[in-house]
RNA sequence: GGUCGGAUGGCCGAGUGGCUAGGCAGUGGUCUGCAAAACCAUCUACACCGGUUCGAAUCCGGUUCCGACCUCCA
């Protein structure tokens, strides 16, 4: 087993992996709140922890991957008319909630399909766990650490505080957050303002509610996935993941509920990617900058100058680091759409490659390079680099400029499908026409073109080019003869 | 206001105390009947001011600016 650095942010730093059982690996990853459109915030920790599994599968381990679906609504704010996101989007269509959250769910999952992001091992839903969640409240209740009032179960930091330590994560301290939080409801329930709800007391008018010991209401925001990990993963995990903005105060909530219920704190690495901004500003739907992933990939948002293959908006994120932040931009998504394109035309030539005897560049270098760069926090640019690097290599090769060992050649075959197919998930572009009667329609246009050629009758060979980009299909010629593909 | 992170060439984005990151664009070239496509080569960097050092874009201090979290968020 290759050594595989991670960056945890309990620690602050990178440290090796090793899983607690040394086959497998558990992992943890908050999945989406399925109240909305899937957009471009669920596709980065989405493919940064696909990687991640792809990853660990390809290092030998067994992985057991849960990704939650968050159905039962999150409160939408501290005060305490809680409404939830997805009862209040089904009473503005007047629906059942669960059909409000069923419709997002199954969005979400085309969009997860087209990005090639693999389905995990498990994804539970919060709302198939409520017995769970009330399961957990009870014990945390019995050790001491949560308290119920008027029908709602809150957990008392506080009390937590004294014996543990809320802000392990985040590495915040319970004095400032008393001082910093505002109360914005002089009638709250909570003991301290830093307390949170596990369970909410459901008002009359609420639509999503769950009968429980303390009366009907519905589990509070940050017990969903304690509850869930702990039943699939056990106390004790390998991996927690979720984006940056989850560390306070979702993360910091579950450690203190798995602590309070289990004494163990759940996961051993916490892993958080960064954000995704939109011209340097963060996405948000206040912002006017809010874009879903559909309208990349139809190119329907007044803000894209043309659609963004899944393909291009997933290379697009592995071009850099995920724990740094990403600025999308139609220049920055336009040169990602042409490097991809790079990549693959450098595999196939790859493919089509005559060997030498001797090789004129060290391929094993090139790959342990890779090696290295992913076992490093997964630096998936780096790895990028150097398989461009082996691209001009393979370009030079075929232009007899370089060299390639039959077995060289191999090993870069190898090294491509790892990468690049297996672990990054990245597949061709096909914008090729699967309508085989246009297909062989254009391939007698092709072959009138070639012979007018042929004759030299430039006329007629530039009339079939000229009239073809009229209709937006762009004719390639290449020494092997002319192919042709559809311009945007 | 509190806590934390960042500032890299026209754009995106790595990395590092001395050795070309990479992609895109630009420029030059190969190919082509001419183009396009493809391929090759190549230019423009490390926010500002001090300090440490033989040497700093990289370490330290300060300044400015930006962002994240603290409130729903991926």
């Amino acid at each position: 087993m290759q050594d595989l650095k991670i960056h945890n942010t309990l620690s602050g730093n990178k440290e090796l992996f090793t899983s607690i059982n040394h086959e497998s690996v558990t992992m943890y990853v908050c999945g989406p709140t399925v109240y909305g459109e899937p957009h471009l915030g669920h596709a980065r920790p989405a493919i940064t922890f696909d990687i991640l599994f792809r990853y660990l599968k390809h290092l030998g381990y067994k992985v057991r991957y849960v990704r939650n679906i968050t159905d039962v609504g999150h409160l939408l704010n501290d005060a305490d008319e809680g409404a939830d996101k997805i009862g209040e989007k089904a009473k503005a269509l007047q629906i059942e909630p669960m059909e409000v959250a069923h419709f997002y769910t199954k969005k979400y999952h085309e969009s997860m399909y087209k990005l090639n992001v693999d389905t995990p091992s498990i994804e539970p839903l919060a709302s198939g766990h409520i017995i769970e969640q009330i399961e957990m409240i009870k014990k945390i209740i019995e050790n001491g650490f949560a308290y119920e009032v008027n029908g709602s179960v809150y957990f008392d930091v506080v009390k937590y505080n004294q014996t543990n330590n809320y802000g392990i994560l985040s590495r915040r301290k319970i004095e400032d957050l008393m001082d910093n939080s505002r109360d914005l409801d002089g009638q709250s329930d909570k003991k301290n303002s830093v307390d949170f709800a596990l369970w909410k007391k459901a008002s009359t008018e609420h639509i999503m509610r769950w009968p429980s010991p303390w009366g009907d209401g519905f589990p509070g925001w940050h017990l969903e996935c304690s509850a869930m990990s702990c039943k699939y993963l056990g106390d004790e995990f390998d991996i927690h993941g979720g984006g940056m903005d989850l560390v306070f105060p979702h993360h910091e909530a579950e450690i203190a509920q798995c602590c309070a219920a289990n004494k163990k704190p759940a996961a051993k690495y916490w892993m958080h990617n960064n954000m995704i901004t939109i011209g340097g500003q963060k996405m948000g739907k206040s912002l006017g900058n809010f874009i879903t992933l559909d309208e990349f990939f139809n190119g329907t948002h007044e803000k894209l100058d043309q659609a963004y293959h899944p393909m291009v908006i997933r290379f697009f994120i592995l071009q850099a680091h995920y724990r740094s932040t990403i600025d999308f931009s139609n220049d920055a998504l336009q040169a990602a759409e042409k490097g991809l394109l790079r990549l693959f035309n450098g595999i196939k030539a790859l493919n089509n490659l005559k060997s030498s005897g001797t090789s004129s560049v060290d391929i094993s270098l090139l790959k342990s390079k890779c090696d290295n760069a992913m076992n490093d926090d997964l630096n998936t640019p780096i790895v990028l680099s150097h398989l461009f690097d082996a691209v001009k290599v393979i370009n030079a090769t075929h232009e007899s400029k370089q060299s390639l060992s039959s077995s060289d050649i191999e090993i870069l075959k190898k090294l491509f499908n790892k990468y690049v197919i297996s672990i990054f998930g990245l597949q061709p572009i096909e914008k090729q026409s699967t309508d085989s009667e246009l297909n062989n329609v254009m391939k007698l246009i092709l072959e009138i073109r070639s012979n007018a050629k042929e004759r030299k009758n430039w006329e007629m060979a530039d009339k079939i080019r000229d009239g073809l980009n009229k209709l937006n299909i762009e004719i390639k010629d290449t020494k092997d003869g002319s192919n042709w593909d559809y311009t945007k």
